[in-house]
RNA sequence: GCUGAAGUGGUGGAACUGGUAGACACGCAGGACUUAAAAUCCUGUUCGCCUUAAAGCGAGUGCGGGUUCGAUUCCCGCCUUCAGUACCA
């Protein structure tokens, strides 16, 4: 039989599900490996063809480890909560759970025709409140926890009672919210219960703050800022206002720097690392108080420049500073308040894009350099930011760029500090060569000598300290939404308790219509009777989406029967798992689930639930698959309306024309099918067509893969018209697989016929299965071997596109020596069923093996003897140009070669009758003659 | 603006440590088989010049320099595209 995939594919992934083949144990004597995909959004969509590129990869990845001995844990489940099952539930009343489950379904179906081997028996679902039992159980323990800076590590909230009965609040050093009291222990017995708790809410790891936020009154929700687009929400356009709420939040910032520190040691993609580092935007320098003139105020900034202290020119305080209406003198208010009122009218994109201008206003008062005692004078500017740092900053106009436009601005002056600052005239420069000047104390000194004699001084003073400064902030966690886990809270006095453990999970109620309520409280305010203890009010908001993929990786090292358990996951299978070997997934989670996952996950640490301080060993980005769009070309009449015709894209500048989008499943190698084109439409049917040598050509660009633009292609479409391993090879020939690359079907025929090929190597010309028992040729096992080599090599570098070049190079040749030797062929399944599970298998069989046993069979190994040469085609350069190969024995020494080279008549020629001035012999590798 | 990645034939891409640039495919052109088409197979295909042909000559990896016997690869400067980020003191 000709090579039948739909058979061979259907038969084999019936007979993996059958008997649970990629069902992995948590104990086994061989190593393990752990390949993590992320897990996707079960969309309404489905899979677009880009969505399986890397867990393709992954899938190679895990066979191939599976191949060569390790006990492989390679699972997939479902990231299900979230917005868009949300808003299909506002708008059709449908239970979001209901489309879940089917999404689900349709992505199950999908992934199961491309072949993979995910253990499913560990599969989780987000939404599955068997597995947010657990989700709630971490924020508990969150709740329950504070970071102590002194172990620098979590510890039980207990052990902080325990201290503040004892000792009081001295001696505690916590990561906390600022506005803690003191107390000795005394005072904290005599407390009342709810004194106690709002002051130990200011230390939990998971605590409530009130917070602005991005509210939408017409979409009944908080919007991220990049989903409000010049005050409006991005999708709708209903109006954004700022709105005080109190808000779960994540005291992720206790973690900043352990989450610097651990990326030091992560394989991670370096730009990947740093986002991360920018996104957690450490930097290192003074704080420093400036006293202000005849007031009790002082004004606090940060600065990595203390060493400029002596340029400082004025104070700039952001127009939201709580000092600015206490600072503001009276003749300048009308000043100040008008300069308010219009930056409040400024939307973030015109603070953004009016980057060069600069504009303040003066608040009438003076601060003092607490080293000189200098007057300067304080301003108000938006170019200082609220929310970094202290919302103020000293203003060195000679060192900083900023500063320097707004003196030049406002007249103020630019005093150079170092001497090796040039062109202060035309701009700042902020060096840190030279030696101060107009400094007083560090006169003649250089940066490094400075500093120290400066802290000292600001110490001496108590004007000021070392400070570090995190760009981070604690995390938001929670949403105004109904698909997502509850928080497992009630309140008591207006205070957070936690609800019982035995309580857990804390199950989603069923709610009338998946809107806010009246009163303005989410979605989850609707439910009737929502009492804990049938007394206490729940919390209303859910979590955030990222709450349940922040620990999914150790669900699944839990197996079914684990999964009875009272826990997250064994104590021996996290032992055994560790952590992830292998992570794939995009770079769009760069700094939201890879942060919020290390976070969780140290934290979990902490607590001594898990072993690593870093989850995900190894992490690659997969490119971005994007569409390809096809146009087609619309003829205009002289009044510039539709007519029915359409030119071809090479013939289209001699008409007036518009490009329309035509659908690229109608298209094959952008020449337009005109016959499925006029049946597409009605208004196609009577189409006329322009056309070049006969044919229509469509115009390309690259685009997003989307539903609008005709472009999107489907796996589906794809596996039914040349099958799974078909598929699989062709993502991975596409390209580099962490570049991103439009989606082409058009080469996908070469990795087809590459697969009938390979096919026909175990059949004769009847297609008859056939091969001989005959002792390999030398030619043979040279062929073998070379991709043997290549395979083991490309995927350890997840190189998968030159494998797939280098396996049809392999077929090449072994079907120039027509080899049908068993000997090659059975070890060549071998290698290339990572790639092409399917086909393989049925080769496997039809070779005489055990069904299945191929996913457990051991790589063969890489003979170097078998590629062993004797003889070698120098090639042979002249002046560095390549001109002629000559063939020469390779035990020749370089001294022979380099004879033999200089006595050959071609090579003469070159050389005109002169001598050569040098001859570069590379053993093995290359001749040179330079004349 | 800053940070990062990338620019190679008509197209996707290869060249792994400085050593034959364009592997492997797609497309295209020509041919075989066929009444015809599809499928399949064979040949050619970086560009330019020259040639009946064999062959030959020149240019060539975004642009301009440099190091080297030799550079797609290393160094310096620039241009373009994409991604991330947004006045972070």
């Amino acid at each position: 039989m000709d090579y039948q995939f739909r058979d061979i594919e259907n038969k084999w992934q019936q007979f993996w599900a059958k008997n649970q083949t990629y069902k992995v144990d948590n104990a086994s004597d061989k190593p393990k490996y752990y390949v993590l995909d992320m897990f996707p959004y079960p969309s309404g969509a489905g899979l677009h063809v880009g969505h399986p590129l890397g867990y393709i990869a992954s899938d190679i990845y895990a066979r191939f480890k599976r191949l060569h001995g390790f006990n492989v844990l390679h699972p997939m489940g479902y990231d299900s909560f979230g917005l868009p099952a949300e808003q299909y539930a506002i708008q059709t009343g449908q239970h979001p759970a209901i489309t879940t489950v089917d999404n689900i379904a349709t992505y199950r179906r999908q992934l199961d025709q491309i072949g993979f081997s995910f253990d499913w028996s560990r599969e989780v679902r987000t939404s599955d409140p068997e597995y947010y039992k657990w989700t709630q159980w971490i924020f508990m323990q969150l709740f329950n926890s504070w970071y102590s800076r002194e172990l620098d590590k979590a510890q039980p909230i207990e052990k902080l009672k325990d201290h503040f009965k004892t000792q009081g609040s001295a001696g505690v050093f916590a990561v906390c919210d600022e506005d803690i009291n003191t107390f000795t222990a005394e005072e904290w017995t005599n407390m009342s219960e709810q004194t106690q708790q709002t002051e130990l809410l200011k230390y939990r790891l998971t605590f409530l703050k009130e917070s602005t936020v991005n509210w939408c009154a017409a979409l009944g929700t908080v919007l991220a800022n990049d989903e409000v687009k010049e005050g409006l929400s991005e999708r709708g356009g209903y109006p954004v206002e700022q709105k005080k709420m109190w808000q779960w939040s994540m005291r992720i910032t206790a973690y900043a720097d352990r989450l610097l520190k651990g990326l030091d040691v992560v394989d991670w993609p370096d730009p990947l690392k740093e986002m991360q580092r920018n996104w957690i935007g450490k930097s290192i320098g003074a704080s420093i108080k400036f006293n202000v003139e005849n007031r009790e105020e002082i004004i606090e900034v940060f600065t990595t420049r203390a060493d400029t202290l002596y340029g400082v020119s004025f104070v700039v305080i952001a127009p939201e500073h709580e000092l600015v209406s206490a600072l503001t003198t009276p003749e300048q208010k009308a000043d100040i308040d008008d300069y308010i009122a219009k930056t409040k009218k400024k939307s973030e994109l015109d603070r953004m894009s009016d980057i060069k201008t600069v504009s303040g206003a003066f608040t009438g008062t003076y601060a003092l350099n607490p080293l000189n005692g200098e007057k300067i004078p304080v301003w108000i500017a938006d170019y200082v930011l609220a929310g970094y740092g202290t919302g103020a900053v000293m203003a060195v106009p000679s060192g900083d760029q900023r500063d320097w436009l707004f003196a030049k601005q406002y007249n103020l002056p630019i005093i150079p500090v170092i001497d090796g600052q040039k062109n202060l005239e035309t701009e700042a420069d902020p060096t840190k060569e030279g030696l101060y000047i107009n400094s007083d104390i560090i006169n003649g000194l250089t940066y490094a000598e400075a500093v120290p004699v400066l802290v000292k001084k600001l110490e001496e003073l108590n004007a000021g300290k070392a400070k570090v400064q995190y760009r981070m902030r604690d995390a938001i966690f929670g949403r105004q939404r109904y698909w997502g886990e509850p928080v497992p809270v009630y309140f008591k006095d207006g205070l957070p308790y936690l609800i019982d453990e035995s309580e857990l999970p804390l199950v989603l109620p069923e709610i009338d219509k998946y809107l806010p309520t009246e009163a303005g409280d989410p979605p989850l305010g609707r439910a009737a009777d929502w009492k804990y203890k049938g007394t206490y009010a729940y919390e209303l908001s859910t979590m955030p989406g990222w709450a349940g993929s922040s620990w999914y990786w150790y669900r699944y090292m839990a197996s079914p029967e684990d999964r009875k358990e009272s826990v997250f996951a064994p104590k021996q299978a996290i032992e055994y798992w560790k952590d992830v070997d292998l992570y794939i997934g995009g770079s769009e989670h760069a700094t939201g689930h890879l942060l919020y996952s290390r976070f969780w996950n140290k934290f979990l640490k902490d607590l001594g639930y898990v072993n690593e301080e870093e989850p995900f060993k190894k992490l690659i980005n997969q490119g971005m698959i994007q569409g390809r769009s096809n146009f087609i070309y619309r003829v205009l009449n002289d009044d510039g309306g539709d007519t029915d015709t359409f030119v071809s894209h090479g013939l289209k500048e001699q008409y007036k024309t518009k490009a329309l989008h035509v659908d690229v499943n109608i298209v094959e190698n952008d020449m337009l099918d005109l016959e499925k084109f006029k049946t597409s439409r009605a208004e196609y049917s009577t189409a006329e067509f322009i056309l070049e040598n006969g044919k229509y050509s469509c115009g390309v660009e690259v685009e997003k893969m989307s539903k609008s633009k005709f472009n999107v292609v489907n796996p589906d479409d794809i596996i039914e018209r040349y099958g799974a391993d078909t598929l699989r090879l062709y993502e991975m020939f596409l390209g580099p697989l962490e570049q991103s690359k439009p989606w082409n079907t058009n080469g996908i025929e070469g990795v087809f016929k590459f697969l009938r090929k390979y096919w026909k190597l175990y059949h004769n010309d009847q297609f008859e299965f056939q091969v001989s028992d005959a002792e390999p040729t030398k030619a043979e096992l040279k062929a073998l071997h070379k991709i043997i080599r290549k395979v083991e090599d490309d995927v350890e570098r997840f190189s998968f596109n030159t494998s797939v070049s280098s396996f049809m190079i392999c077929v090449n040749e072994l079907t120039d020596l027509k080899c049908n030797k068993r000997s090659i062929l059975q070890d060549l399944v071998i290698v290339l069923t990572s790639y092409a599970p399917h086909i393989t298998e049925e080769l496997w069989t039809l070779l005489g093996n055990t069904e299945g046993t191929l996913s457990f069979a051991k790589f063969p190994e890489f003979v170097p003897a078998y590629l062993v040469e004797d003889e070698f085609a120098y090639p042979v350069s002249v002046n560095g140009k390549m001109r002629m190969n000559l063939t020469f024995s390779l035990s020749l020494e370089p001294a022979d070669v380099e004879r033999l080279v200089l006595e050959n008549a071609d090579v003469q020629k070159y050389l005109a009758g002169k001598s050569p001035k040098k001859v570069i012999v590379v053993k093995g590798r290359i001749v040179n003659i330079v004349v």
